[in-house]
DNA sequence: GACCCGATTGTTATCGATATCGTAAGCGAT
DNA sequence: ATCGCTTACGATATCGATAACAATCGGGTC
């Protein structure tokens, strides 16, 4: 199947400009704007046309020159640790969702669970002069929060309760909720509990998720420091099977795992399945996430899940709130919307 | 847990501009924008200058500015169908892998899987003047491909080798691959190979997959139509699950099934679990993609791998020859670079 | 008829950077 | 001393739109 060239690809010829399609409605450039964004008055006869004239020259509005008199770009900065985990992936997507009507373009930037990276990717987005900017932790460098607080922009943190917010959040606390995953698994009857997650602290989610874990740990009197690390976040499926190996060999007695993830979660069950470990008879596997996956594997994984979808589309209806407020000369006062988290059991425990 | 505010929040005054920082280093706005592109030749004396007032003033570059007059926004956007697919995210990431390094941002856009999106995507994208465009598909509305081929920028398609290629292509023939997988399954016996999809043709690259896998049974003589469509691509786990069953019941003598995505193949697998059909003994599975979760699952699933970041770099790469070519004002030569394919052969057929 | 009003359109200045060209200084060669 | 060349930097025009204000017109009010 070999592709054959177009017998004519046009000369990439220079777009056209507002000026030549005022010049050919015999209107002015002025007017030619106020008929293409539908808000300023202009009478139907004009308006078809400058429609005409628009669609002859193939025109498209060049909003970067726009951005610069109006002074609103139309560009939202959202910063994510990944893009290829649907739990991110889910955000972004719902923040799209909302600010995609009102003409917003979202500007994305991975950190790779890296506050470094999230410094250098603040910096360049600013670059970019978005309307807003919207991140997925409640830590950051120093610089970072200063760029972020000077930015003049409304800043929103996700995924998060940061214990001093930049503006606005929009989160819930990952330690709570996974305190409240091993409370369960007491309530179930399971008494040596340990955990999976990765090597590092970049991860400031999985991080505070740990604590949660240690703190209940703690007060329901279990048996303490059975945490496995393993692998830099985000720890993967395979991880998470090497990992509960780990575990079931340094404390043979361990009844339960809770797993940083769900993806891990995911692997660790694999690879008991593969070992003829069975889940939970053996020993119980929880996750983190409520990942697709989650619902699907057989057994079924228990999680906590979080609106992820929501969280983005939250936290974008609270930017555009702020934006609102900035173009009406309002001070826009700083919130924070929690988001519920809810423990799932499924068969997995 | 009650969130704290800081105690002075700093007034969101309006970032500092070029001038100013010239203002303060004593030199002209020309020279700090020399000085900041390190390009230009500035002294070293001078140079430290214009940095300390930058850093005094906490000025960041406004490249929206300088896009206007630069002509080059050093955007580059990118369709993809979903990002909530790591195989598409995987891509994105690749090309982020490469340009950023040359300062280019993604505009990045999701199709949903709809040609008529993708063709307002097109559209909005233009807007900002992106210097290229990555598109995940070879197929397009007309006025998207007419859109695509006068913007005067490079075109890169992606995951398809279309017939008519607009500029560059970086991908390979989802039906051959299909095709070749069923080959596979022939070769181990299989003779009663039915296919799982989704309903709608919206995916072109599923409704590809489709065609090689019809035509591959009917050069082997076996029986044809074992097809079962379900639900709107993408496909979930979870369709694929109810689609086995679809499967197995309409055709009781099926032995193997070729899923459109390793997603759906892992549905169909934990179904066959919870339903005692034996994997492979009762029904062999095979997905395509190459998932993660293909390779961690148990059994692992026998499925098609491409280079998805691979195929993002390349194109990215593919993308940077070209500019580079305009900005010297050469005439880029359209090119056509098929990634390879593979047939991986794992427990689940 | 004077005046005001709303609807529609045009004029001009401007957003913040960079392209382009010009200028001045320094330096070695003739 | 002159020329030519390089290096460092400034002045000005410009990119393509929009903001802000001005102008025009027809009609209604008093």
């Amino acid at each position: 199947m070999k592709p054959t060239r177009p017998t004519t690809r046009p000369i990439p010829k220079r777009p056209a400009t507002m000026a030549e399609v005022a010049a050919r409605a015999g209107v002015s450039a002025m007017t030619v704007s106020r008929a293409l964004k539908s808000d300023g008055a202009v009478s139907e006869e004009t308006r078809r046309k400058i429609l005409a004239a628009v669609d002859e020259l193939g025109y498209v509005l060049d909003l970067s020159a726009g951005a610069l008199s109006s002074k609103r770009t139309g560009f939202v900065a959202v910063l994510v640790p990944s893009i290829n985990n649907s739990n991110f992936s889910d955000t972004a997507r719902g923040i799209t969702e909302i600010i995609e009507g009102q003409g917003l373009q979202m500007l994305l930037g991975y950190t790779d669970y890296d506050m470094e990276k999230e410094e250098q990717l603040v910096q360049a987005m600013l670059t970019r002069r978005p309307d807003g900017i919207i991140v997925t932790d409640g830590r950051h460098t120093p610089k970072a929060r200063r760029m972020l607080e000077s930015a003049g922009i409304p800043v929103v943190e996700t995924w998060d309760l940061p214990d001093d917010p930049i503006d606005h959040v929009v989160g819930f606390s990952n330690a709570e909720a996974s305190r409240a995953l091993v409370h369960r698994l007491y309530q179930k009857g399971y008494r040596n509990i340990g955990f999976i997650g990765g090597a590092s602290r970049r991860d400031t989610r999985g991080a505070d998720r740990r604590l949660g874990y240690t703190r209940a740990v703690e007060e329901l009197g279990l048996p303490v420091g059975r945490t496995i690390s393993f692998g830099n976040p985000p720890i993967s499926m395979e991880q998470g099977g090497q990992a509960i190996v780990h575990l079931v060999q340094q404390w043979p007695d361990v009844d339960a795992a809770v797993c940083v993830s769900d993806l891990s979660a995911f692997g660790a069950i694999m690879e008991c399945h593969r070992r003829g470990w069975a889940v939970p008879g053996r020993i119980a596997i929880a996750g983190f996430g409520d990942f697709e996956v989650s619902r699907c594997a057989w057994p079924r994984i228990t999680t906590v899940t979080v609106d992820c979808r929501n969280i983005g589309r939250e936290a974008g209806r609270v930017l555009l709130n702020a934006l609102d407020d900035v173009q009406h000369d309002r001070t826009p006062a700083p919130s924070t919307l929690i988001v519920p988290f809810e423990v799932i059991e499924r068969e997995s425990t």
